[in-house]
DNA sequence: GCAAATTAATGATTTATTCAAG
DNA sequence: CTTGAATAAATCATTAATTTGC
């Protein structure tokens, strides 16, 4: 049985990485030009054709809106009173820019001085996310959160390990992401020691 | 009646996708004060805790290289002979940082000068994918890839719409993702990451 | 169409490794 | 060599998504 002709590419792990790599990086619909350099460079890893590329970002894409969608649907035909949001009027576009905003100046390092074009779509697909396809839901039960203490979370223990769940804007410190890679030792403050390995 | 007490946080949209905009902008592990500030600024969506947040890094990290393993294994146990990577004797590490160095330069926008964290991880994976556990998984499609030829493949159709399946570095334009808001990540240096040894 | 039954995702815990001090 | 901090890997448990029989 000659194994079927496989009419339809599959691609490898490092197509696949790369190509998500670059989705992370804000592409979504890469030019002409762009696909044949990308499909150049992805041949190395076995075949691939450009209209693979095309259509690997066209569908990339456009399941990525229609996750948020879904999620937005799921979320917002909620039962109230026991979500934010929808105690709230809803956030203005002000609010959301103002709250977004953190994600934005918050670090720099990743995020440049402009949204990112993920981010601005998905705002603007949360602020008016009226219209979305019929998707069915069903409710949940979120409330309570025991937190059994325990393990590694003497990390936070001193400071106020979260902010249990107020509802304003919240501003604290705004620095954020300081690092992204790595230098564990960090400066997570002292180190406590303490807890952590004993009763297991 | 008192609704069932939920054990668990379940983010709720936005803040979903802030974490994943963290996440993907780079942030891997990020340390109590990112995790106090993260929480604060993402209350203001609904209840969530750094133990949620610090939760929530790990678990992504985690299943991100287990899929990123569980497609190499999938891939390379595959039948030989309709895949170039496994008629090759596997490209040394220079060959492989040959190959993804044009990721590197190509998009100055948003891969930094140095690799991102992530693709330096998978970087790793990837040379050195020895090992790896047992892993059932049922083939879900792993990313369709149409290819029903007509549609709006005009873009394409003069140039040479894909490099039909050469097998050298190629290096055609490394001209590349033109747009897109920003440089992202910052120094991220090299990092290292090794996660498991291998020969244990 | 619905809702029980099944399956997939994913939050939370536990256990193992790794690495750096001492 | 031992110890402790920090993670990664593995696992458990609950919630979301699908499937299936009425």
């Amino acid at each position: 049985m000659p194994q079927a002709p496989s009419t339809r590419w599959c691609p490898t792990p490092e197509q696949l990485m790369m190509l998500e790599e670059m989705y992370r990086g804000g592409l979504r619909t890469p030019n002409a030009l762009q696909i044949q350099s990308i499909t150049a460079h992805l041949s190395y890893y076995g075949k691939i054709e450009g209209k693979n590329v095309f259509y690997w970002f066209q569908n990339h894409k456009a399941r990525d809106r229609q996750k948020l969608r879904k999620r937005l649907n799921r979320h917002h035909q909620m039962l109230p009173q026991q979500h934010y949001l929808a105690q709230q009027p809803f956030p203005t576009n002000h609010q959301i820019e103002a709250s977004y905003g953190f994600l934005r100046q918050a670090s720099p390092q990743f995020l440049q001085q402009g949204l990112r074009e993920e981010v601005a779509e998905a705002m603007s697909l949360i602020s008016k996310h009226g219209r979305c396809e019929r998707e069915e839901e069903q409710q949940r039960s979120v409330e309570t959160s025991p937190m059994t203490s325990g393990y590694e979370w003497r990390m936070l223990t001193g400071a106020s390990t979260g902010a249990p769940s107020s509802c304003r804007p919240l501003r604290t410190l705004d620095l954020f992401p300081t690092r992204i890679t790595g230098l564990r030792g960090d400066g997570i403050g002292s180190k406590s020691s303490s807890c952590s390995a004993s009763t297991k």
